[in-house]
DNA sequence: CCTTGACTTAAAGTTAGGTTTAGCAATTAC
DNA sequence: GTAATTGCTAAACCTAACTTTAAGTCAAGG
């Protein structure tokens, strides 16, 4: 029962649990390049089952679908990435998700102080002033806090 | 030049560091009632400026609109919140972001042993199975994680 | 051969959290 | 008093990460 080691798009989302329409959408952002059989249909390889769960498991990290795929290209485009090629992404996640985590956990401590003083106040409270962002655009006592978004105005 | 302390929604802007449109849609979901003045224009309370500046650090935190205007109605309708009310309210963020750390940690620890082995395999990564989701839907192997979006399929 | 089920593409729809635009009203400044 | 600001609403637009729909093609079984 297996001539090839090739999956058809159905077969690949039953193994990795990931609907039909999202392998689509990965193939159209760059994350698999499957071939394509006589038919036009896709024809994936059992790396794919790997390469797609790596996906989903750097989504749970918080990664996006860029970063993935930035990742992603730096595999090995003429051989099956082995432990090593995996090994060697995996170091990097590891990094980003320390840092993460420490933000995190500053922010947390900050929210203790914060529980203690009850203040929330714009010009008093640490939880508006992370020394990581804020200061930077020196104009009186507005940026609060330089957040995820590029409009802070 | 502040007969009442009411504020104009450029001020609170100014202030907050908050876009207007910002703050026009804030309102929408229900997270601040500013007054209307007789010309219709939005009158805030100096007392917003702290709500909103307690919406960005939430935030900041990773909780979405609907989960802050929830916490937000908490607070008394009655009067202007004071320590007491803010502080319960960041005891229950603190717990939320304990959780957060927690998750993050345990991913963190899953991904060096993956290092080690450079799996990425179905069938015996723990990245594939974290203990707080997987298992539930007992449908065969499929169901890789219970990540953050709905459509497993 | 023909039906059924899986596959194809393109385009539109979805949610979150806003921003931008258009056309008009209220305030403020001179 | 009038011009420049600022504010108002409604509706359209934006990005990410997909899903849904429409209309049609391919593959496998009987």
């Amino acid at each position: 029962m297996h001539p090839t080691d090739a999956l058809t798009i159905g077969q690949l989302s039953t193994r990795t649990g990931i609907a039909v329409s999202a392998i689509r959408y990965y193939e159209t952002q760059g994350l698999i390049h499957p071939d394509r059989n006589t038919g036009g249909q896709r024809q994936f390889r059992r790396a794919d089952i790997r390469r797609l769960s790596f996906v989903r498991i750097a989504q749970q990290f918080g990664f996006t679908i860029d970063q993935i795929a930035e990742q992603l290209r730096m595999l090995p485009k003429a051989r099956t990435p082995n432990k090593a090629d995996w090994g060697r992404i995996a170091v990097k996640f590891r990094k980003e998700l320390d840092a993460r985590i420490e933000t995190l956990t500053k922010l947390r401590d900050d929210l203790d102080g914060c529980i203690g003083c009850g203040c929330l106040s714009l010009q008093k409270c640490k939880l508006y002033n992370p020394e990581d962002v804020a200061r930077t655009k020196g104009s009186g006592p507005r940026y609060l806090m330089g957040d995820t978004s590029e409009y802070t105005d």
